[in-house]
RNA sequence: GCGGGAAUAGCUCAGUUGGUAGAGCAUCAGCCUUCCACGCUGAGGGUCGCGGGUUCGAGUCCCGUUUCCCGCUCCA
């Protein structure tokens, strides 16, 4: 089957069988924005808690933080964001392409640069030895003529870029006779600012309102309570920080079902190392993240690191963890080497010190920080993807049956175990009940005694229960009950008594967190 | 944002040159009692995405619009 037809079915079934839901969808759904249903909501909670517990609970030099949404504007010139996340884009009415404006000068920029560095060189060859760069720049007309041209623009843009005069960037590319790379054409639209940062105001009264931001990414602040948390919780280098929370992007284009929200749900955890030791760090981490996620029993082929050969500007090495989804291998995490470059930011733009006296080494420095940033909600889209499987079921006689089964790693699926009596007489119910009354709460149980067993199994399966128990006539006898997998559709017969602690065994997240030490 | 396609019951879809809105599955109730969705009977559920136009009459034709899918574009 193609690909995207399996994507399409599986965004079907999250709908239909009660995961993922359009936001608003009465009215028509809202854009990139999605809500979680009943199981959906408890698959992100499995998720979220396995998460924590592997950061958290195993390293004693981690601790977690719950940062507000709203943060003092400053934060955000502080980190980059205000500029780079504001893009002038440009149309070509003909071709239909976008473009960043300011990228399309700059490449005229540098090309004009490379006309000059051409003339010089032939220059060179030319006169030989006696040649003085120098002087052939101050005196030959062709090269002058280049050269004031580039100081020209150059000025220009550097202005328009300062001043966001978006209607004077679009002047500079008609004055340059810039035309688009593909079709040849210098049919431009205005440029238009895109900011991918949301805002709102901060105070009722319009007027004294402030323009605040809804964070387009949680570190930030992690960063901002660096201080707080290293001193209240007398942390010592390395140490970290991780911390779950919605961050908020206005995508210019958002689409593949959640795998691209405008707003979603980021796992991060920022490692505060010493300068000079970041790169073992990174390696590290490196490490252990993909541990994680084959942790889950996960095929590892299917998994891939993708290692950055352009850096941001604040990283001196970075790599995403992609795993291959329905439409291709895609970036669930990433992690990165940020250097030092956040916390020396905030230290320059807050007028506070943001360093951290190292006993050991007896001084003073700015940590570099070793990030993990994964993305919840493509975490979920990850483990529905993997799971969601449509298999024949082998029968006695004849052709087997299609079944849609989610084969959810049994600790992170939103039902545990469903209690089916094998039929709606016979004290079976009561038995049933009794059982569901003793289990829940160890576990997220069902109870259904609708229509026939074949099909209520199919129903879990559908959802991705792990473990149904069914009550026969057998079990009046002699308290044994069924316990059906879902994977294998095997059953076995055991005692009631022993089924907390025969499933407590299959669900615990301390069994996987011990597979990680 | 651009180009192409789609939208009818909870789901999958049918609906003839324009003439009273359909099926299967699902849901609910009752009966039956059965270990892998397929026993029986009955019931509920749709202003055909939304708005306008043409027409005696529009699910069907025309225009606009919204949402979704595919491809561009963008992507810390």
């Amino acid at each position: 089957m193609a690909q995207d037809e399996i994507f399409k079915k599986l965004t079907a079934h999250c709908k239909e069988y009660g995961f993922i839901f359009p936001s608003s969808e009465i009215y028509d759904g809202l854009s990139a924005v999605y809500d979680y249903g009943q199981y959906g909501v408890e698959l992100k909670n499995n998720i979220r808690k396995y998460w924590w517990d592997s950061m958290v609970l195993l390293n004693e030099n981690i601790v977690g933080l719950d940062a507000a949404i709203f943060m003092h504007p400053e934060t955000w010139k502080a980190s980059g964001h205000t500029s780079a996340f504001n893009d002038p884009l440009i149309d070509n009415k003909d071709s239909k392409k976008r473009y960043r404006a300011d990228n399309l000068i700059e490449e005229y920029l540098q090309k004009i640069e490379e006309k000059i560095e051409k003339e010089i060189s032939k220059a060179a060859q030319r006169f030989g030895d006696k040649f003085d760069e120098a002087i052939y720049r101050q005196t030959n007309p062709r090269v002058l003529e280049y050269i004031s041209k580039y100081n020209s623009i150059k000025a220009r843009f550097v202005k328009a870029s300062e001043e966001n005069d978006l209607k004077e960037l679009k002047q500079i590319i008609l004055d340059c006779e810039l035309a688009d790379p593909v079709s040849g054409s210098r049919n431009w639209t205005d440029v238009r600012q895109f900011n991918l940062m949301f805002d709102t105001k901060l105070g009722s009264v319009n007027e004294e309102a402030n323009i605040i931001y809804l964070r387009p990414e949680t570190a930030q602040g992690i960063f901002v309570n660096f201080l707080n948390v290293q001193k209240s919780g007398r942390m010592k280098i390395p140490f970290g920080i991780a911390q779950v929370g919605k961050a908020f992007r206005n995508e210019i284009v958002a689409r593949q079902f959640i795998f691209r929200m405008r707003e979603f749900e980021q796992m991060e955890m920022q490692f505060f190392v010493r300068p000079g030791e970041e790169l073992k760090w990174y390696e590290h981490w490196k490490e252990k993240r993909m541990k994680w996620h084959q942790s889950l029993g996960i095929q590892a082929s299917k998994f891939r690191y993708h290692d950055h050969d352009k850096l941001a500007h604040y990283a001196n090495a970075a790599c995403d963890i992609e795993f291959e989804f329905p439409f291709g291998f895609r970036e669930v995490e990433g992690i990165h080497s940020r250097t030092d470059f956040d916390l020396s930011q905030h230290q320059k733009f807050s007028g506070k010190k943001l360093q951290y006296f190292d006993t050991d080494m007896n001084e003073s420095y700015v940590p570099f920080v070793i990030e993990t940033s994964i993305g919840l909600d493509r975490m979920v889209l990850l483990i529905i993807s993997n799971a969601y499987t449509e298999e024949i079921v082998p029968k006695d006689e004849g052709e087997g049956e299609q079944r849609v089964v989610l084969k959810i790693p049994p600790v992170l699926a939103p039902v545990k175990l469903a209690v089916l009596p094998l039929v709606k007489k016979d004290g079976l119910p009561e038995i049933a009940r009794k059982i569901v009354n003793d289990l829940k709460f160890s576990f997220n149980c069902q109870y259904d005694e609708k229509d026939s067993i074949g099909r209520r199994y199919r129903r879990q399966d559908a959802i991705g229960t792990p473990y149904c128990i069914t009550i026969d006539h057998q079990t009046t006898q002699d308290d044994t009950v069924t316990i059906r997998y879902r994977d294998t559709m095997k059953q076995e017969r055991v005692p009631i008594y022993q089924l907390v602690s025969i499933i407590e065994d299959k669900v615990s997240v301390k069994k996987l967190l011990e597979q990680l030490e």
